[in-house]
DNA sequence: ACGAACCATGAAAACGTTTGCATGGGCCAC
DNA sequence: GTGGCCCATGCAAACGTTTTCATGGTTCGT
């Protein structure tokens, strides 16, 4: 409805009253049509004509509507990236892997923090990724059996990373592998009393990570004919203190454990401070071993199971950039690696 | 130019085909028009039309385009978030601030991560966020020169969280006098050599708390007649043993330090590590004190200086949320204040 | 030289909303 | 009973691109 003189009175002010295409089209003396080819380096416009108008473009300092264009092509070059948790490290570092990939492919990402299970609810129900985004990118997303199921109504395509989520393509640890890792470097070291450290989502949702390495210490235990009873497996609600907390549950107990595994790398950093803190020389007293690979690890000399966070991101996005450009879906495992350093020894008996 | 008969083979057909108002206009037997305002709650639509297209809407599962919408109100409803290292712990805690926020405003957060001078450099030249967002929050960018020069080529709002740039409205701590504090402590406790850690990007960018801070350990230290020369100014290039790198230099001085200001609680942690490494006692040898209020340094039990930045993060996305609702700007201030935990003590003598 | 193929260009439809303006019906006050 | 208002609704222009299709001018092979 533009075929006619443009009416004087605009309807729509628009916030930023720059130049569009039909300026730059006006002084470049040649039609909308190919200054849309010129800019976008598609085929069909002769060179001086193209290079006339990338000269007036950026002497208008001309940026395209970048609403207009998705608007006609029909998606939007955003990849929405969903978290549960911005300031954990994990995220973090996912993100910082993730964007140098999208970037590189000219998609602008969208950062969602669902806290808890009512805002991932909230989230799923409005659906507000779909059509904000041409890929939805879920990041360890611990989610209940209801959620799960009512992902799929997002025609988005979908890529998880750092967990398992249905079918959908995943980069992921074998968390399994890497629980009985970690377990096993204790066992190894001669350790026959462990326990296990963990945080809880006070919801119901299920977080696969959690589950599987859970589960990995406690059937590792089993096998070799150990305790893996519950009073040894503690589990805290999040917070900065969750591994002193949970330590302290573990050191009163009748028989204290001679080594934790800790789920995650923070978790274990707080335990061992808990640990020195009351007097227990780590790891002479007490061999403590994390996962994740945390950079502060390094700093601290923690013993670890490395997951390559940084790995996971990187893939996971090139996942997502291999889908959208029409590629097709292979799921990634990542390997975990064990990686000793100064917070596990032999037990003192 | 949609007033004529729908012609039979569109042109673009939508990557996801999936219902808009038109259908749902139909189905209801009222014009697209109505819908439009029966969804958004704005007035001049009887109770019971407007319950009948919400039933509606919801049946067919229909999402509004964002594209379309934002096409035609003239804004985009996202806000660009600028920060250059998106995997390191301040800049995940003030997403994790500014999220909730925005979230609650109704706005998506964009996220750009922008490394070194380069890409910084880029991204303004290109001006990729003008346009796809209606404000850009910059979070303590470090910007050459030119960079802060070009800045205003954007049309968008800007908020700058964690730093000053140019005049635009700002969140921050007072730099200058977060130094004083932590340089100060370091003073009352008796310390006579009081060095300095800091990180340089090696770029020639302007990092504004890092000039002030230094500036403050300097003139903190000439204030009190005491020693401030490079000697004592440790600067490491950017990576997780910064600090252990900084306090080696230092310790091999002559006259090495009795106490060490770091710029970042990271920092702190690397060298406190590194002295311990090395036969160090901290604090008895050695007093550290970092600035952040990394939640780490609660479990470590590292002296700092905390900035609050969960509250920097919250303020400045509550900047921005008020200016995108037409209101008026008030720079703000956020105390930083001492923490004084296990890190720093009296010097031996 | 002459037709064929090609290439650069332009006209205009389509993407899916929002909103100013016009219209018509119902209701109230006098 | 009638004129004036207000309210619910619809029409259609506008937002700024992308892309199909048509057109006219070159160029090349023979």
């Amino acid at each position: 409805m533009d075929g006619g003189a443009p009416e004087p009175g605009a309807v729509n002010p628009s916030v930023n009253p720059s130049v569009n295409m039909a300026d730059v089209a006006r002084l470049a003396g040649v039609s909308i049509a190919t200054v849309s080819r010129a800019l976008r380096d598609v085929p069909g416009v002769s060179q001086p004509t193209r290079d006339r108008v990338r000269d007036i473009a950026r002497e208008l300092s001309y940026v395209i509507s970048p609403e207009a264009s998705a608007l006609s092509r029909g998606h939007t070059g955003r990849v929405a990236v969903v978290v549960p948790r911005l300031e954990a490290w994990f995220y973090g570092a996912m993100l910082g892997a993730m964007a140098p990939v999208l970037r590189a492919a000219d998609l602008d990402m969208l950062v969602y923090e669902t806290e808890g299970e009512q805002e991932r609810t909230r989230f799923l129900r409005e659906l507000p990724a779909r059509r904000k985004a041409d890929a939805v990118l879920l990041t360890a997303l611990p989610l209940s059996q209801t959620e799960v199921a009512r992902l799929d109504l997002m025609g988005a395509h979908v890529v998880v990373a750092g967990g398992t989520v249905r079918d959908f393509p995943h980069v992921a640890v074998d968390d399994l592998a890497a629980g009985r890792t970690a377990v096993r470097h204790l066992l190894d070291l001669g350790h026959r009393r462990v326990a296990m450290l963990r945080t809880n989502d006070t919801d119901g949702a299920v977080w696969s990570a959690d589950v599987q390495r859970t589960e990995a210490w406690r059937t590792t235990l089993r096998d070799a004919g150990l305790d893996a009873s519950d009073e040894l497996l503690a589990s805290e609600s999040y917070g900065v203190d969750a591994g002193a907390r949970g330590l302290a549950r573990l050191l009163a107990l009748p028989e204290p454990p001679t080594a934790v595994f800790a789920y995650s790398d923070e978790l274990a950093f707080s335990a061992i401070a808990h640990a020195r803190r009351v007097g227990l020389r780590v790891p002479e007293d007490l061999s403590v071993i994390g996962v994740d690979g945390h950079p502060l690890g390094e700093t601290l000399g923690t013993t670890t199971v490395d997951q390559h966070v940084t790995d996971q991101g990187r893939l996971a996005a090139e996942l997502v950039v291999g889908l959208l450009a029409g590629g097709t879906v292979a799921d990634v495992e990542v390997p975990a690696t064990l990686v000793v350093r100064d917070t596990t020894a032999p037990p003192a008996h």
